[in-house]
DNA sequence: CCTTTGTATAGTTTATAACTATAGACTATA
DNA sequence: TATAGTCTATAGTTATAAACTATACAAAGG
């Protein structure tokens, strides 16, 4: 059974002959007779009476017409839908983001999304760069928000920003009061590091050995907000992301750039490098770039 | 879009690689791909992420899945249904009886139908033989049940049984208490004579003209109830169907068969000489040869 | 690095659905 | 009752599309 009979039979019950259904449907008339003929067979049963003036519906094919124009019926919604579902944003997202932009961004993100793609369901995962890597090359996961580099030929990266790191120190420290900071002058306040599981931490770490810092390190600790707070207590300064200091309204804090060397790390959105990106990936990818916090 | 389209794309999906699915589907690798780019064409978009060791849905590949699992499912029932529908009784019945025929078959050939096919619904009619021939025609009526001949050639006739005329009197007159009744004796009598615009009248009428009888005609009515009627009033004999006979338990009446040359009519069922019978056809022409009144 | 696994592509063959022409059956009108 | 007109079915052919084989190319795993 082909759809095309399906489409001829219908045709046939509507004109009322073999000949009208076959202009109808642009093929000749024996086509559509063949094709009638092979349908029944397969059937089992004649679907018309070919009574010569007009043809009749035998009761095998009145009782097959009502569900030969459901199926045909379904099938051109289908085609529409598919189009128009995508378009109007129906489907399912999974985003992951790493710990050290999600605090910041997720929530402006997810609250976005969710305005513009109110069909859409959203799967927020939060994970360290080589989780999400995996997840996205296991087609877990449609994309990861995280910093670059990554260095994986099966990941596909679309750089989405450069967010720069800031000094961040309390008043205690005469670093926060002065008028330009040098790389240089890093090492001479204790330093708050965060843990190198985080890309950030690794960043900051290779940036201070490039610039042949040796930071005197206080802490070391897993969680950025864990940073945060041990400098709004004095225990230390640290570099922490812009995003971070725009979203600390607590004015405890005073952030800093530093002038000649600036540390910086680029925002990336990642995905499978051999998927096909949604309609909503992109999307949200837009909306990351747009709502991601900077001056 | 073509339904071995679905196929393969649901062959897919199931067995998780373009490899597996075709050995399933019984068709060489390239041609399930070639079908499956075929599809994403037509739909506009791709639905399936190759990923060499796997393949996963895109979004409009999931989207299309439910929808294509439900035609396929669809169709799978349509086939079956078709047929255990159709053995099950299932269905539509037209039927028409001839006047001299309904009143005693009728009611008894609804009743035993109804009990043998509950899932039918039948449509009965009443009309002349003409009436019913010309339904037949225009394929308005699926089964005539009336009296040969038939001389029509899109009519084709299958004889159920033949039925004698019994000579109906009361004991008024003395045919009723003879032991042997000759067809030229029915001109002694007042005799109760069936319109013409029915077959039995007309066949009655031949029957005389053939066997060189002058009837005494007395009445000339237009239904067969009332030719019952003056019959039992005394009014005159008759012949009438075998039928009314067994199914007048008034006892007024005395029924005797014509010894000599019997007067009789072929009961038939009537059907379109190029209309394919249905299931429920058959069975109702024999439910009627089986109930038709008969000693 | 090589083998294995998997899909895509190229070229060919087969199968099927299209076509043309015409037969055969019926309807309607002269 | 002829006869033209209108159907569907059949026969034979052509064209298309779906199958095949062989192979290229990419990725994964030992």
């Amino acid at each position: 059974m082909e759809l095309h009979q399906l489409e001829y039979f219908v045709a046939i019950t509507e004109t009322g002959s073999f000949s009208r259904a076959a202009q109808r449907c642009n093929v000749a008339q024996p086509s559509l007779s063949q094709q009638i003929i092979k349908l029944e067979h397969e059937i089992g049963q004649p679907l018309f009476d070919r009574l010569g003036r007009k043809v009749v519906l035998t009761e095998v094919g009145k009782r097959l017409l009502p569900r030969a124009n459901v199926i045909l019926g379904e099938l051109q919604e289908i085609k529409g839908e598919l189009q128009t579902e995508i378009q109007a944003g129906y489907g399912n997202l999974r985003v992951g983001f790493i710990p050290t932009i999600a605090p910041f961004v997720l929530p402006l993100v997810i609250r976005r999304f969710s305005q513009e793609f109110p069909n859409a369901t959203l799967e927020v995962h939060e994970g360290l760069t080589e989780e999400l890597v995996q997840k996205i090359i296991d087609a877990d996961l449609d994309v990861g928000i995280t910093s670059l580099p990554i260095n994986n030929k099966k990941i596909h990266t679309e750089e989405l920003l450069v967010e720069p790191l800031l000094v961040a120190s309390t008043q205690k420290f005469e670093i926060a009061s002065r008028a330009v900071i040098q790389v240089k002058e890093l090492d001479d306040f204790p330093f708050i590091a965060l843990s190198e599981v985080h890309c950030l931490g690794e960043q900051v770490q290779s940036f201070c050995y490039q610039q042949d810092l040796e930071l005197n390190i206080v802490c070391h600790t897993s969680q950025l907000v864990t940073v945060h707070n041990c400098i709004a207590l004095g225990l230390g300064v640290s570099l922490v992301p812009q995003a971070l200091a725009i979203s600390d309204t607590s004015g405890d804090i005073i952030y800093r750039t530093v002038s000649d060397i600036a540390p910086k790390r680029k925002i990336a959105a990642a995905t499978h490098a051999r998927r096909n990106q949604s309609f909503l990936a992109c999307q949200f990818i837009e909306i990351v770039r747009s709502e991601y916090p900077s001056n």
